[in-house]
RNA sequence: CGGGGUGUGGCGCAGUUGGUAGCGCGCGAAGUUUGGGACUUCGAUGCCGCAGGUUCGAGCCCUGUCACUCCGACCA
């Protein structure tokens, strides 16, 4: 490929709308063009990096048996209606009616698709197992996309599906996709992708891991265990908390609390610390308005993703009236009385603990010498917290939990028979008998890989793309391609490697000053650059060097095309 | 869905009390340059987000609206 004709502007300054280096490299590379939010178009640079990461991922999938099909984009809202989906997705999904009126969805997952495609054929014990997969275009109506390929409203994902008759079997698949997984990050350049215990949400099942590349970037948080390496989405993560009673419980006594509101001034008023009070937290059911007062420990905050789960029903923060019957501010578990009544919940971090403070359901007063047991009977401890930086770790009890940030660049669920069951998909075993199935989904975005990758290698002046998913192998400058003899021994070197199937990307503008070569080069990224100049020639050398700048070489011209093969030979090894 | 911000050539931005719409980059031509985004000269590119309104006159003031963006909420 030559330069010159490449398809995108290459641009010196950083768009004001990017936040992120991946996406701003991106754009000033002419990988990538926004089209519509959360949608962009891609330049040849990175339709030929996506290509690879596919490539890449197609060999893992294939090296476990996977089957690579095709599901549609658009479905008929009637395969959603099945699984019950159609209904409890909210308006990320997006529907919509063909002429004749009939209600269609774009799909953003295929779990549905999967069991229409497969449920008539996998109707013996003896089809089993099996996974099939495919690598196309989703569209997720996001509410709020971000960070350029990060977080997309159309995007480019590997999504597996595979069967099976047992649970012992599903946990054995799901630990070589789990492997698998660990191999596609490897060669896609980044081995310290880390996969972490996660939520299921929506997808429904048990066990699921998240596999997340550490960066402060990131949009999910991560508790990370630096004793044993438990590690865990935080939404995820149990909170462990060990309380001691003190000796006396105290009786519980109203305090003249004026204009204190929040549970630090309060700690702050009666001179305790913050773990010795008891906060109330409001939320509400999102189908009427059902309050929900959640009892926790004054230090610790509420992970609404364990509550959603706990209570089955989405939520979301209160909005406190006067009418309701809650005093906001001065809100106890002692006396509370709410209009219409209300579910209470009291959060594992109160359990074993008296002697806090609280709201008195009154005007301007807290309650001091507080003792659940004694002063509300017993109740029941639920864990509801959100992990802390320095929690106790729930696989080793060591008091090491960190709390990191990381982008997901895959997920793999054991989904169960979430799906089989609802939409009838059975077999028969071997007496004879019908079963239904158990599931497991795999996933990988392309694009958000891709940006995860750029975000973790690159520098000021561009990505630094791995051999592996590199636009092109070879860069070559031909600096003052004016000059006849820099121009014939340019050209002989891209024609010698592309002879030798080496991917080389051509920059022969005369005209062009050195540093603007140099500069699109570095926004392009390729991990080799041959730089060849009259400076060069004179000393009868080609310059051999590494976009990363681990090495640098000069060369006589007629050994360049031998040492670049063996080059990329030698960057293609996966780095574990 | 809440809260902030921004909309002016392809990109980054300036635009004063309302009075002929500007700068830098990029783009085209000519010439001089040539190892880290060169220089000179000439040139092309604007529904000033959109719609109303006030005014002799609006990029600027008022009203509405849309889009984008950031922080939350949401989210395989």
């Amino acid at each position: 490929m030559k330069l010159d004709k490449l398809v995108g502007d290459r641009f010196k300054e950083r768009p004001s709308d990017c936040n992120i280096d991946s996406h701003a490299l991106m754009v000033r590379g002419g990988y990538m063009k926004y089209v519509a939010n959360g949608i962009f178009s891609s330049y040849m640079p990175l339709k030929r990096v996506t290509r690879k990461i596919e490539q890449i991922i197609r060999e893992e999938m294939d090296a476990i048996d996977g089957q690579e099909v095709m599901f549609p984009v658009v479905m008929p809202a009637t395969l959603w209606q099945e699984s019950g989906r159609y209904e409890s997705i909210g308006s990320e999904l997006l529907r919509f009616s063909d002429r004749n009126k009939a209600q269609m969805v774009l799909g953003m997952t295929h779990e549905e698709a999967a069991v229409h495609l497969v449920r008539e054929y996998a109707n013996s014990y003896t089809k089993y197992p099996f996974m099939i997969y495919q690598i196309q275009t989703k569209f997720r109506d996001e509410a709020r996309p971000r960070g350029g390929l990060i977080r997309v409203r159309e995007f480019t994902m590997k999504d597996a599906y595979s069967f099976h008759t047992s649970q012992e079997d599903l946990e054995d698949y799901y630990y070589r996709c789990h492997k698998a997984y660990e191999r596609i990050y490897a060669r896609a350049g980044i081995p310290e992708v880390i996969s972490v215990a996660s939520d299921s949400g929506m997808m429904g099942g048990s066990i699921s891991h998240e596999f997340m590349l550490l960066t402060p970037i990131g949009e999910d948080s991560i508790a990370i265990c630096k004793k044993c390496g438990y590690r865990a989405n935080m939404e995820a993560a149990d909170s462990i908390i060990e309380n001691t009673r003190d000796e006396v419980s105290e009786a519980l006594t109203e305090v003249y609390t004026p204009n204190i509101h929040t549970i630090e001034e309060i700690c702050d008023f009666l001179k305790t610390p913050t773990d010795k009070s008891c906060k109330a937290v409001v939320y509400q059911r999102n189908s009427d308005d059902h309050f929900i007062v959640i009892f926790i420990r004054g230090d610790l905050d509420i992970n609404e993703t364990k509550l959603t789960n706990h209570l089955g029903y989405d939520v979301h923060p209160a909005v406190i009236t006067e009418e309701c019957g809650l005093n906001a501010g001065y809100i106890g578990p002692v006396g509370l009385n709410v209009n219409g009544g209300c579910t209470v919940l009291y959060d594992k971090s109160l359990m074993n603990t008296n002697n806090l403070s609280c709201g008195a359901n009154k005007e301007e007063y807290h309650y001091t010498g507080l003792d659940i047991s004694r002063d509300v009977g017993e109740v029941e401890y639920i864990d509801l917290a959100k992990i802390i930086e320095g929690g106790i770790c729930p696989e080793c009890g060591a008091h090491e939990i960190t709390i990191s940030r990381g982008i997901e660049v895959g997920n793999i669920f054991q989904l169960g028979t979430k799906y089989s069951k609802s939409m009838g998909m059975t077999y028969l075993d071997s007496d004879g008998n019908a079963q239904t199935p158990i599931m497991g989904c795999y996933g990988i975005g392309v694009g958000r890989l891709a940006a995860s990758v750029c975000e973790a290698h690159h520098d000021d002046y561009g990505p630094i793309w791995p051999m592996a998913i590199a636009p092109w192998q070879v860069h070559i400058c031909a600096v003052r391609a004016d000059d006849a003899q820099v121009k014939e021994n340019a050209d002989k070197l891209y024609a010698e490697l592309q002879s030798r199937g080496v991917e080389v990307i051509y920059d022969d503008r005369a005209n062009v000053s050195a540093g603007v070569m140099f500069s699109d080069a570095d926004l392009l990224g390729c991990p080799i650059r041959l730089v060849v100049s009259p400076r060069n020639l004179k000393d009868g050398v080609i310059e051999v060097a590494a976009r990363d700048k681990s090495f640098s070489e000069k060369l006589a011209p007629e050994a360049v095309a031998d040492r670049v093969q063996e080059l990329i030979k030698e960057m293609m090894a996966v780095k574990e």
